[in-house]
DNA sequence: CTGAAAGCGCTTACAG
DNA sequence: CTGAAAGCGCTTACAG
C-alpha cells in the first residue's frame, strides 16, 4: 500500500499535524522536527496525495482542454503551448478530442465538472456547448464564439483574411476563390470570409466561397472547385491542410503553381512550415493566444472578474512564401 | 457553492446514504425512493465529485501521457488515439509535453504520482526515468525501452528500416545515406538504423548515418550532409519530417527528386499525407499502438501481470510517394 | 428497502 | 513549537 501522512507521522515519531505543517511550510517547526518529518518521507517513499488536499481546498489546478483534434497540427500546437503554459503555472491539463461533435463535448464538460476542474479552455464550433455553461465554472473560448459572457482569444481574423486576399489582388489574380471551413455563424475565424468578401468587393470582384465539412471532403470540395471553376487563379484557403491540398489537386490536373493558380493558406504552424515551406499563408500567433487564453482563465478561477477582456485578437502576420 | 450529496438528500427527504445508492445504483432502492432522488439532483443540478469518490476508491481513472510534444505530428495523432482509446474504456488522460528533457519528465512523473493517476504512458528518449519507476506504478512505454520489466509497444522498426533500404537499392540508387534522430542505446527505433545497415552491408554497400538532435538542427545536419556527400542518390530518414526537410534543402540545391534524389520518410501521418503526398514512407500503424499500449496499461491496473507481453512491434506498410 | 457511522488522505482552526 | 478534532464529499459494511 501506498504510504499516507500518518505512516510518515509515525516513522517520524510527531503526529500527522505536523507532517502536514512540514509539507506545507506552514506554522512554526523546529528545524529537528522538519529533518525528522524529510527522512522519514524519504524512507518510506512518501508522496503526498493531491487528491485528499484537493477535495480539502475546494481546488484541483486541473484545467479541462477541449479541441476537436490533437491531430491536426494546429490544434496539437496549441494543445502544446496550452499545455506549456499551464504547467508553468502549476496547472495540469486534461486532454479532451471532441472531433466538434457536439454530444462528446457535453461528455467531457459534464466529466471535467465531475473531476472539479478549475477551468476550461474550448475550441468549438459547436454554440450548444453554452448550454452546460454553469455559473460556477471559468471558461474562455479560442477562436469562437460561444454566449457573450464567455470571453474569447483569437488572432485578428479580418485582418488576415484582408492581408491573403489583397495579395492576391497584388499579384494580379483575377479569378480569387476562397474555401472555408464549416460556415457556423458567430465564429470569428469567419471575420476571414468578411474580409475575403469585403475586399473583393472593394476591387469590383465577384466573391465566391467553398465550403469543406465533416460532410463534404478537402478533396471533394477542391475538385468541384477546380470543375466549376477552370479559370480560378487565386485561392485563399482557411486553412494550410486546404491549402495543400489544393496544391496537391493542382499538381493532379496540370495547373502550375504560383503562374497558373496562386494559393494562400492560413495558420502557419511549425509542422507546415517545416513540411511545406513554400506556401504562403497567415501566420496565427499560437503562442501568444495560448499565453492570453489561460492569462484570462486564470483570472475568472482567481475571481477577477473585472479586468477581464471579452474579446481579443491577436496580430497576424503574412509569410509569402513561393505558391503565390 | 456547489451542491453534494447531502444537498441533495435533504431536498429528496432521504439519507446521503441512499442518494449514493441511487448514484450507484447499488443494492434495492424503491423505484420512487429513485424518481425523488433523481428530480432532487436535477433540481439543484448535482454533479457528483469524482475526487471525493476516488479518494474513497483509491483509484483515479486517470491516465497519463508523458510525450516529448504535442506538436509534432507524430505525437499529436498519437496523443489523439491515446486519448480516444481512454475515454472509450472511462480513462481520463492528463497531458505533459516533456520535449525529452529528463528533468521534465522526473517533474511531470512526480506531478502523476501525487495525482493518484492509475497509470503512465510514456514516450520517451530518457532511460533514467528508471529511477522513478515504482514496483506499484503501472506504465508502458511507446517505441522505447526503459526497462526489462516496462512493456513496449512499437511498429516493427526493423522491417520499416529494411523496406525502405531496399526500396533505395531496387531503385538503382548508389549513395544510400541514413538520417537518425538521437541515437541513444536500446531504443527500438534505432532498429530502422540497424536494418539500414544490415541491408546496406548485405549489399556491400558503406552505411552512412547522421545524427539530428537537440543540439544539431535538422538543416544543419542536413546541409552538413549535402556538403560532405554531393555524391548521395537515396536518402532514408528516420522521420517523415527530416524527409521534409531533405526535400526542402535539395530543392535550394536544384537536386531533383526522384531523379537524382530518392527519399524515403518514417511514421506516415495523415498530416503528412495531406500536406506531403508525394513522400514515400514507412507508415506506422499509430492506432494500432495506442490501442495495444492501452490495452497493456489496463491489464496492469487490473492487475493481471501473467497476459502483458514485453514487446510487442506491429507492422508497418511501405506508402510509395513520388520522392522514390 | 433505508440510515448512522466510520473512513479514504489530507488541512486547518483551536488549544495548549 | 506541537497535537486532537472536525471536516472536505463521497462510499460501504453493518444494522434494522
Amino acid at each position: 500500500m501506498k504510504p499516507n501522512i500518518h505512516d510518515v507521522a509515525k516513522v517520524a515519531g510527531v503526529s500527522s499535524t505536523t507532517v502536514s505543517r512540514v509539507l506545507n511550510d506552514r506554522g512554526y517547526i523546529s528545524e529537528k522536527t522538519k529533518e525528522k518529518v524529510y527522512k522519514a518521507m524519504e524512507e518510506i517513499n512518501y508522496f503526498p496525495n493531491d487528491l485528499a488536499r484537493s477535495l480539502f481546498h475546494k481546488k484541483t489546478n486541473l484545467i479541462g482542454l477541449i479541441i476537436p483534434d490533437s491531430s491536426n497540427p494546429f490544434f496539437g500546437e496549441l494543445a502544446f503551448h496550452i499545455e506549456r503554459v499551464c504547467t508553468s503555472l502549476g496547472y495540469k491539463l486534461l486532454l479532451c478530442n471532441s472531433l466538434n461533435r457536439m454530444d462528446k463535448e457535453e461528455k467531457y464538460l459534464e466529466m471535467l465538472i465531475r473531476n472539479q476542474v478549475d477551468g476550461v479552455i474550448v475550441v468549438t464550433y459547436n454554440r450548444g456547448i453554452l448550454n452546460y455553461h454553469k455559473p460556477n465554472l471559468p471558461i474562455v473560448a479560442i477562436d469562437h464564439y460561444l454566449s457573450k459572457k464567455i470571453p474569447v482569444v483569437g488572432s485578428d481574423n479580418y485582418e488576415g483574411g484582408k492581408k491573403a486576399t489583397e495579395l492576391l489582388i497584388k499579384k494580379q489574380c483575377e479569378h480569387i476563390i476562397h474555401i472555408n471551413g464549416p460556415l457556423e455563424l458567430e465564429t470569428p475565424a469567419n471575420f476571414r470570409r468578411k474580409a475575403y468578401e469585403d475586399v473583393m468587393k472593394e476591387y469590383e470582384r465577384l466573391p465566391i466561397t467553398y465550403e469543406v465539412s465533416p460532410q463534404k471532403s478537402r478533396q471533394e470540395v477542391i475538385s468541384k472547385l477546380f470543375d466549376e471553376h477552370p479559370e480560378v487563379d487565386g485561392i485563399f484557403a482557411s486553412d494550410d491542410l486546404i491549402a495543400a491540398a489544393v496544391i496537391t489537386e493542382s499538381r493532379i490536373r496540370g495547373k502550375s503553381i504560383p503562374t497558373q493558380l496562386k494559393v494562400v493558406g492560413y495558420d502557419g504552424t511549425d509542422t507546415v512550415k517545416t513540411i511545406l515551406p513554400e506556401l504562403t499563408t497567415i501566420q496565427q500567433p499560437i503562442d501568444s493566444i495560448a499565453e492570453v487564453a489561460i492569462d484570462i482563465l486564470s483570472k475568472e478561477i482567481e475571481g477577477e472578474f473585472d479586468n477581464i477582456q471579452l474579446e481579443t485578437y491577436l496580430p497576424v502576420k503574412l509569410l509569402e512564401g513561393r505558391t503565390t
